[in-house]
Order: structure tokens, then sequence, then C-alpha cells
DNA sequence: CGCTGTTAACTTGTCTGACAACCTGACGAA
DNA sequence: TTCGTCAGGTTGTCAGACAAGTTAACAGCG
């Protein structure tokens, strides 16, 4: 049965206008503080309406890369686009070496709030990240899709840091990263075991936790992360050996 | 001589029905998936124009709130806002303990990357940041101006770990910081020290990271953020003590 | 009864024009 | 030289029209 996936839309006259001023913008082509075009210029250059160019400039503002002025224009942020971290530009493909520089970041972060939940957890905590646990073991049994429950459990610990931040870092990464759990957990992952290694790094990370044990988290932490990364093709050499 | 600051501006109407709808959205009473009202209705509802909605929607678009359907509607995301990583949500005031979870996941961030620029750091590495410590001394001289050094001494940092992710995310905490390195680079700052304190603390870090120490730049550089926490009035005793 | 095709009504995307509110720079008066 | 005025321009909002796409109801057919 070949996968049916949802037809592509043609993007929106004002997300192209949009793109192309960040691109501009990111390249340095538009200064910060500079002022943009008019809209009537914007409109006659872009060859679209100037409602199309107002919602491109909305677009944009909201990205936080420019400001308007009733009456004076749109004016290029002092730092433009540092209202939010994203990790990507508009028009750089996501490859390889993305992927594994951002899973990178994520390691960083990862390991280091599963240190801090073995010292700040409490059994609230706890029983939340147990409940993720018994899901995927559930979703193992039954050879089922345990991709939420992955992902929750990984909020979970980030939860257990105590630290608002980085729970909302671990969404945002947790996002990311969901497509990427899938082949642990469809038919060929159950079948080829990657599921239940996943599983079994789930379970040290968790009893290190548990146990109040910030070293130990950590390495369960890092050991996952770095099979993790490995399961989806990424070499790890490179990354911290000696902190620890 | 009292300090003038620009005159604040009324939001616009396509902002505020922007804010109202992720308020919808983050509080849970629109869910993920759900179709927004019609543009017409939500033009009746809110008592603006069509072109008003549309602009607002365009806002959340660009944010990831919704995605829309030519002829179907605008629909809740199924993760919605979570295509960037921001620090608090549009009703979330800044508030101290706010801040102090901020510059703990910077802490974190920041230390892991001093590690990995002493792993990774080239000549030219090493060359922008001794470019930023020259600035900061002639700026320590001089009592002048440091901020901007200031900032892109620690983005320089997060340059020589050779990963775009992690200088990215550097920009993005200096952004957030920006201001709060002020009172180390006025005249008060000059005056009672904290500027060449920064300093001593930067030089420490750059000396770790020349000799390709990962230890010692990870020590420096938790050093310098536990010190520039309590610079700002923050609290550091919660923060990681064993991983080392 | 189930399936397919048609179509009316509705919704989003874009364009156009008008007017209000604000900005900027030139010019004249004191 | 400084201040006030004003014309021309720019952004913010509103209203209306039409194109392109969606949805659901209904009719016809096997």
């Amino acid at each position: 049965m070949p996968t049916i996936s949802p037809l592509s839309r043609p993007s929106q006259l004002s997300e192209s206008v949009s793109n192309t001023i960040e691109q501009w913008i990111c390249d340095g082509s538009m200064a910060p503080g500079v002022k943009l075009p008019t809209e009537k210029a914007l409109s006659t250059q872009f060859g679209v309406s100037r409602a199309v160019v107002r919602e491109a400039i909305s677009r944009l503002k909201a990205e936080g890369y420019v400001h308007s002025r009733q009456g004076a224009g749109a004016f290029v942020m002092a730092r433009p686009g540092l209202e939010s971290f994203r990790l990507a530009g508009r028009g750089e493909a996501a490859s390889d070496d993305v992927t594994a520089d951002i899973f990178e970041l994520r390691y960083i972060v990862e390991t280091a709030a599963a240190a801090l939940a073995a010292r700040r957890r409490t059994r609230d905590d706890l029983a939340v990240m147990r409940e993720a646990l018994v899901t995927m073991g559930a979703r193992l049994a039954c050879r089922g899709d345990g991709t939420q429950a992955d992902d929750d459990f990984h909020i979970a610990i980030a939860a257990a840091t105590g630290n608002p931040m980085i729970q909302r870092f671990a969404r945002f990464m947790g996002n990311q990263f969901y497509a990427s759990r899938v082949p642990t957990w469809n038919e060929e992952g159950h079948a080829e075991g990657r599921a239940q290694d996943a599983q079994d790094e789930h379970q040290a990370i968790f009893d290190a936790i548990a146990a109040g044990d910030p070293m130990a988290a950590h390495a369960a932490a890092r050991n996952h992360l770095v099979q993790a990364a490995h399961r989806l093709g990424m070499k790890t050499d490179h990354w911290d050996k000696e902190i620890r």
C-alpha cells in the first residue's frame, strides 16, 4: 500500500513576500534600523496588491524582524528576528548536518535536565514519568505507537527540573524531533528491537532520577541520546567526552 | 536630566486580535486541530474589518499557531506555537523568577559551549574572541560601553563550537540579556569594579579555551555565569554542583 | 441502498478604492 | 535662528468586488 500524503498547497503571496524580505534582512542587504520601501513601492516591486504587502509585513512583525510607525514606515529591528529562537532561516534546507547540530544542542540541554531532575524531582514528577513509561511499555507489548508517550517522558523529565524554561525548551525540541521517533515505534522499529532499546534506556534514566543520582541520570540520558542519534544515523564521536 | 523614553504607541488592532486568539489557543479554549471561527464571524465578534482579522491571522501563521486552507478555514496546529522557542507567552510578565529560569538555561548551554569551544576552536575563532576581549579592554580603559563587545565575546565562543545551532542559541540569549549587561558597563559598573570583574572572568574563559582545556573552560564559564547571575541579584545555589 | 456527479452556498485569497491618523520636510514669519 | 504651518506622502483601517477553493445537500443510476 503506497503512502498517501497530503497535497502540497501553493504558498500564499504574502508568505512569499515575507520570506523574500526576511532573506534581505538575514543576508544583510537590509541592515538593522533601515527603513523598508513603502508599501506602495513593495506592491509595485512584487507585483501584488497592497493588502498582500501588509499581510507580509504583519508576518515579519510577528517574527520580530520589523516594527512600523504609522505615517513613517516599517523599519528593520535593531536585532532582527531574535525575539524567538528558530532552528533555521527560511531559505535553509534541513540537511543531515543541520539535524545533527540540532541534536547536539538537544543533547546538551537534556543531559543537564536529567541531572537536575535527579536532584529536584518530586513524587508527583516521578508519577508522571512512570505513567509515560507504563504507556510506552503497553505500546511495546502490543507493537503500538509509543511516539507520544516517548515525547511525554522527555517532557516529564524537563518538568522535574522545576524550571519552566527548560520544560518549554524540551517541548520545542520534542516538536522538532517528533517525526524522528516514528522509526523507533513503527512496525519495523518493534521488529528490529529499536522500541525495546529505547524503552530500556528510558527505564535507566528513570531509575537514576528516582534514585536521586544526578551523575547516573546524566550518564543514562547521555547514553540514550547517543543511541537515539545512532538510530538516526548520526555520528556522535565529536560530542563531549570528558565532561563527566 | 530626567530620562526621555520613546512615546508608547497604541497597539494595532491586528496585534490585539492576534494576541486574543493566541490566548484562546494557549489556555486550551481552542484545542489543537479545531477550526477558528470564519473571518467574517471574527470580524463581527471583534468589531473590526476583515482586513484586520486577516492581518491577525497572518501573524498567527507566522508564529506557528494556525494554518489555513482556502475555502475551508483556519485551523489550530497540532502542536501550536512550537515552530520556535520563546521565553514567555504573551500574557506572562517578566518576573525575577522567570529571569532566573532563563538564566539557568543559558548557563547550561554556555558552559557546555565553552567546553566544546576548547576542543574545537581554530586560530580564527581565537582571533575573534581576542578581538572582543581587546575591545572590552579598551572600553574598560576609557570607562566606555562594552556591552556589544561583551555580547560579541559570548557569540564568538559559541561560534568556536562549530555548531551553528549553538551559535544561533547564543545570539538569541544574547538578545534576551542585552539590557542586563548595561549595569556592568555603565559608569556605576566601572566605578564599582563590575566591568573589571567581568573582563577578568572573560579572560579566564579565553585562556582555558586557547589552552584547549575543556574542563577548565567549563569551570571558567561556570564561574563567570554564576558571578554574572549574582551581579543581577540571582541565587545560584540550586544550580548544578556536582556535574563538573 | 450505496455510490457518483452536480451545484448552491459559503469561505479564504487577492485586488481596488477611500478615508483617517500620522509623519516629514519645505517654506515663511518673527 | 527658531518656530509654526502646511502640502505631500505613508501607514492603519474600512468596504466592496471577484477568483479560487470547500462543503454539504440533492438527484440520478446501478
